[in-house]
DNA sequence: CCGCCTGTGTGACATTTGTCACGATCAGGG
DNA sequence: CCCTGATCGTGACAAATGTCACACAGGCGG
């Protein structure tokens, strides 16, 4: 069974896209650097398994496309694409991840990434995403790109970090030791924060805030 | 050992090892088969993205090998392996999963699985590992291994009923309706819970619960 | 300069949560 | 038949949590 033996575009044909992979689970990392190499058009110039190791590669190799993961260790993909940019760096970014959250999709865009692609497409659309992308155009996912037109995360940043401590369990005298704050205070935010997020209480606050990408 | 037997399969001599496998990220189950295709002497024969999917496929096409994601729609990978069991299927069963839960993998040989590997392998392992297992061998993730004969689910299964809701932020009074039960039993479950656990309060219990794989 | 928001703090109060001690029932194993 | 463990319950108490009202600082836009 070969499905993706036969494709438009010419393999042989012109020069090579290069492309950086970050990814941190191996077998994912291999198995997406088959599935491009098999494409013909496309070489998978280097692979990284966290953040500052995809950054360093990016500059080095100077690829064409880096396709990278969100939830990485010692760096988001997210901050690498940020970095990029600051950098003003010409390579075109393409988040790839499991999550179709509104506030990563933002926060990919805001971060100047081309594409915004979820792991549960069809394989086939990455190489496809990967041609149009150097082409300059942007590739985002559809059913996301209306979704992320809706609400905007209303937690402020002191906010976000008590709830995201609150909902590992942490408890409000612990935070505010944590932050150098009076408990008082913490309480104050978690009861802001549950509002906000219409919960009933801090850990199914912190539920719907991770649920909607805002953690 | 038999004499026809190779230590060093060669790629394209011996017949083919068929293969289905099953995973809910379309991105992923394609980079898979991909990684395993062009590795010449195995086959992917058919791919499923849900459980049930998954089980009509092995029935229908009797590979060597299943190579299955464990958190899918419609049916567990773990539950396709318990109906395989069943019914006295002789395809042998790989678990291929993001967790590394001691539960899983106990949960896992139970079923009767041959392998169990961790997406964050080095891919190259994978191929290897079907062709371990289609000789009638296991392979299992050696640390999981160790720490798998730690510690059993010490939880009730009142207990992690109970712990399951209240760490997506439910009421005590809300779960006591819920089940039926009165107010005061849920706070006995939950504190014992949180004492087996060793956590400071339901929220924290819960995370420890889930890391372990046993909610 | 004047609001307005965020960040920080206090104090008071009601509710929820966590702990303990104590029972009762029921099933299964030795 | 007795012991054990799981299940379910009550009552009481201490601690944590959630809500409110109020206050004061700094910064930013109008």
């Amino acid at each position: 069974m070969n499905p993706t033996a036969v494709n438009t575009i010419p393999k042989t044909g012109r020069k090579q896209i290069r492309v950086v992979i970050a990814e941190d689970q191996g077998m994912v990392l291999g198995a997406l650097a088959a599935l491009l190499e098999i494409e013909g058009d496309i070489t998978v110039v280097a692979r990284a398994r966290n953040g500052k190791e995809a950054l360093r590669a990016v500059l080095a190799h100077k690829p064409d496309v880096f396709i990278t993961d969100i939830e990485m260790p010692e760096m988001t993909g997210l901050d690498v694409a940020v970095e990029l940019k600051r950098q003003h760096k010409d390579t075109r970014v393409i988040i790839l991840t499991t999550f179709a959250r509104a506030g990563y999709l933002r926060r990919a865009l805001d971060a100047g990434a081309s594409g915004y692609l979820l792991k549960d497409m069809r394989a086939e659309e990455l190489a496809e995403a990967v041609r149009r992308v150097q082409q300059g155009l942007r590739v985002i996912d559809p059913e996301l790109a209306t979704e992320a037109w809706g609400e905007p995360d209303p937690l402020t940043d002191r906010e976000r970090q008590v709830l995201r401590l609150a909902g590992d369990g942490v408890t409000s005298l612990d935070i505010a030791n944590d932050l150098g704050l009076s408990e008082g205070t913490i309480r104050n935010y978690l009861s802001e924060a549950i509002s906000k997020l219409g919960a009933a209480n801090r850990t199914e606050a912190a539920r719907i805030a991770r649920a909607k990408g805002w953690l």
